[in-house]
DNA sequence: TTGATTTATTCCTGCATGGGAATATTATAT
DNA sequence: ATATAATATTCCCATGCAGGAATAAATCAA
């Protein structure tokens, strides 16, 4: 069996960093056509394309017709099986981040107990 | 310009769903042995095994000898760039769950204002 | 040493890839 | 109808895949 296709699901899908490139784009702003697209991200115009159609046929994104022009919007809450599956890691380093803003807000109270430390060592 | 590989970073790491599988049965308990692994998923050993070093070169995991067996533990902080990165798209489903948890919670509070309903109904 | 157990590696194959170039398609304008 | 603009599609290629089978390597046991 060979390797999954890009368009089987969404974390195939976004492996690509020129498409979570493109759907970082489209999540600032409403729907960007394709030559937009090409300029911003400074991609050959049929490269942006083909990502593009990954992106559709996953569901990320949606297509409007607008003349002669394509206008693409995502649809970002196909992106939730990706944030469901990899927060059930979160603990693993919030734990360490936790102790971390515990120690500085220790200290921020201790400071503040003192009331305002003169900088001596300066 | 080809598919990049599955090494190239845990994004393309973590587009196998064996992979993601691996990941999930390693995040609870501590360290297993390859048989172990093989036993549980199912798969056959060298699959695991080379699902094993991918991941491992991506630093999702790490290795132990212990005698002829090599034990695998997650190394889950290698996953917060994905959760990083997902985490800013949260916003466009939370939206719609908010709206849904008010909605239940307006009538839990309406229900709980003129006490415990009878079930006329039934 | 010989044999058993556990894991890693090699070899194979079919297949989808991402990009570039060229071309086709779709729509607008004159 | 013809020209122009915007986008999609096709053809090309080199590459790396995931799994199976077979084998190698590492380690322990007797």
């Amino acid at each position: 069996m060979p390797r999954a296709a890009t368009t089987a699901d969404v974390f195939n899908a976004i492996a690509e960093p020129r498409r979570r490139e493109i759907i970082d784009v489209l999540s600032r702003g409403r729907a960007r056509a394709v030559g937009d697209l090409v300029e911003t991200l400074g991609l050959s115009q049929p490269a942006v394309s083909k990502h593009l159609a990954v992106l559709r046929t996953v569901g990320i994104v949606s297509m409007d017709k607008d003349g002669q022009r394509r206008l693409y919007r995502l649809n970002a809450k196909e992106l939730k099986p990706v944030h469901d599956w990899v927060k059930n890691y979160e603990r693993f380093w919030t734990a360490h981040l936790d102790s971390i803003k515990e120690r500085a807000e220790r200290i921020a109270k201790e400071r503040a107990a003192q009331g305002n430390k003169p900088d001596k060592e300066k």
